[in-house]
DNA sequence: CCAAAGAATTGACACGATTCAATTGCAGAG
DNA sequence: CTCTGCAATTGAATCGTGTCAATTCTTTGG
């Protein structure tokens, strides 16, 4: 098939160590030798074969991506931050979909462990689970993406969701609005859980009234089904928070459909600010995350962690979302 | 560090033949002796190293997949086909991205040969490129994805852009519009070169008249910009038709902006149909596209001429479009 | 011209799994 | 009790590269 060391190192009349040497340390070779292996290189066309280098060397240039949803386009953006990342220092990256299910998370982490990864990015689906220790034990490193870590021991790269929640919810309040239907997935989920916990927070303060409508996935369907639920409501509510965007954009075709007016009838605002937000029907109010920069972050994080593994400090970095009011929230009439 | 074959093997008592056996060939290996072996596995939490075996057997057991962008929700329902297929036979997928240049996708091609990959999926951001033939020479197979192939050498799974071009004049003429604006991007992306190629046939048939109106890159920001060189035409159209559907989000904010309605005065219609597409302002009617099915068509296809590369037959497979009417197009005035 | 230091090169071994010829174990036939 | 045939198991060789102690070559100072 293709060409080896060994051809090389027989082709150019030199031993296997010293074309090994041309290509990892060329200061210790003479600049003569250096000269005819690598013309002889050039001329077999030889490609070093990536995983006997890497068996050897025990450390692969790839790290795995795992989220739970890339269609989610405030995940995609993050993606796009990583890779774009990984590419600059040479690393490649393998991307993975969870679809907010440990199942598949932990299969994922068992394919990027064969394929000998050298860290991981990811985003848990849940919040208790112990599989990253096991990477860990196997020297690859982890860093959460878009979560917060209590314990030191790890990077993590999140935006500040309690602060989310509480901007969400101040915004709502000072239009007036007292009593708030928020629409969320399952509260296993860490954003969620924080995001939650900065609205009651808030709206504590506020004096005003949260309605929880709990939808077990995020998206832009089951937005839609959680329009039955919240007109169902002992009392319609002034104003409607969703946990992302795309449930928003389901919950504002529900209203549409439904014959409500927005923001006249109802308020509306989502989470993410993806870029289709002012595209919408009705463009949306949405808490804004720096997803791009994000995942940028996440990656140099832990690629430095990878590989000065030494003397690495693991930081804890945090983003402050940011309020965009487009056209879907007002003043309560 | 973390467990080897050796290790597994004088735990459970055996030699480092069966315990490969157990993982390669179970059906060779004793019952008890496959029970006891595959205990002290999950014991030791043994993961085989992939790199050592695929340097043995000479094969990996991933693919790559090159995309003009993944942001583009299109490119990123064929990841998700792509990924769904690809895990299903426990194939890992790296994620490139080539920003529609040249340059990024050859220096992507280069690290998934180091990477040793089984086999690439790739979305040409140029019609000439004679890279793949080097990919092949290395034994590693091509597929086109989103993109058809003259010479039959190859596998290719695509849409049809022709008739995707034609089914779009063919329903904004029904509804009566004889002038026509075309937003697209460059003619050397194939996929644009096809739907003009569709555009002016059926135009010439309908006796429509087209104003091709080029942008440099196929997105939103792109499309309102559009605007502006539309409005400047001689004569303004009755309708307008997008090379994809970020490029009319960006036209429908673009027209709204300038005071105009969709569909009174300007039908609108996109080309992908993704899915915010009836989330829009106005809801987008568009040619639909089986992104999904596309890539895990691409997938399987590519993986079944990974494995049986000896009497592999090389498939084009072309999938039909399908035109979904929404609010955007409606009869001339 | 020699010795010693320094530079360049060598080649065997290691990485961890797969493969396959050789070996061992075992049941049944004679 | 031995022989045969089959199933199960073994372990050394192998894949292609990196490493490093050992070796050879070159230079320099006296």
């Amino acid at each position: 098939m293709s060409a080896n060391l060994r051809d090389v190192a027989r082709q150019a009349g030199v031993s296997v160590g010293t074309v090994s040497n041309v290509l990892n340390r060329p200061d210790v070779v003479s600049p003569k030798t250096l000269e005819r292996v690598q013309k002889t290189i050039a001329d077999l066309g030889f490609v070093p074969n990536g995983f006997a280098r890497q068996l050897r060397s025990g450390y692969s240039r790839t790290i795995g991506l795992v989220v739970p949803d890339v269609a989610n386009p405030f995940f995609t953006e993050v993606a796009r931050g990583v890779e774009d990342a990984a590419s600059k220092r040479d690393y490649a990256v393998f991307l993975c979909n969870s679809d907010e299910s440990l199942e598949k998370e932990n299969k994922y982490l068992s394919v990027l462990i064969q394929q000998q990864v050298r860290g991981v990015l990811i985003t848990p689906s849940d919040s208790k689970s112990h599989q990253y220790e096991n990477l860990r034990e196997r020297g690859i490193s982890v860093a959460l993406l878009d979560t917060e870590t209590k314990n030191s021991s790890q990077c993590s790269v999140s935006v500040d969701d309690v602060r989310g929640g509480e901007i969400a919810i101040e915004h709502l309040a000072s239009l007036g609005h007292k009593e708030i239907a928020w629409v969320t997935g399952p509260d296993t989920i860490p954003q969620v859980s924080d995001r939650t916990a900065g609205v009651m927070r808030a709206a504590k303060i506020a004096k005003a009234e949260i309605s929880t409508v709990r939808v077990a996935l995020m998206n832009s369907a089951q937005g839609t089904d959680a329009v039955k639920k919240i007109l169902a409501l002992k009392k319609m509510p002034s104003a409607i928070f969703c946990g992302n965007d795309l449930l928003a954009f389901g919950v504002m075709r529900g209203l549409l459909d439904a014959g409500k007016k927005i923001p006249e009838d109802v308020s509306l605002l989502g989470y993410d600010d993806i870029a289709f937000g002012n595209s919408a029907a009705v463009p949306l109010s949405s808490i804004s995350q720096p997803a791009y920069q994000l995942g940028v972050t996440a990656a140099e994080l832990l690629i430095s962690e990878c590989e000065e593994s030494e003397d690495h400090a693991h930081q804890q970095i945090k983003f402050q979302p940011q309020l965009v009011v487009r056209a879907s929230t007002t003043k309560k009439k």
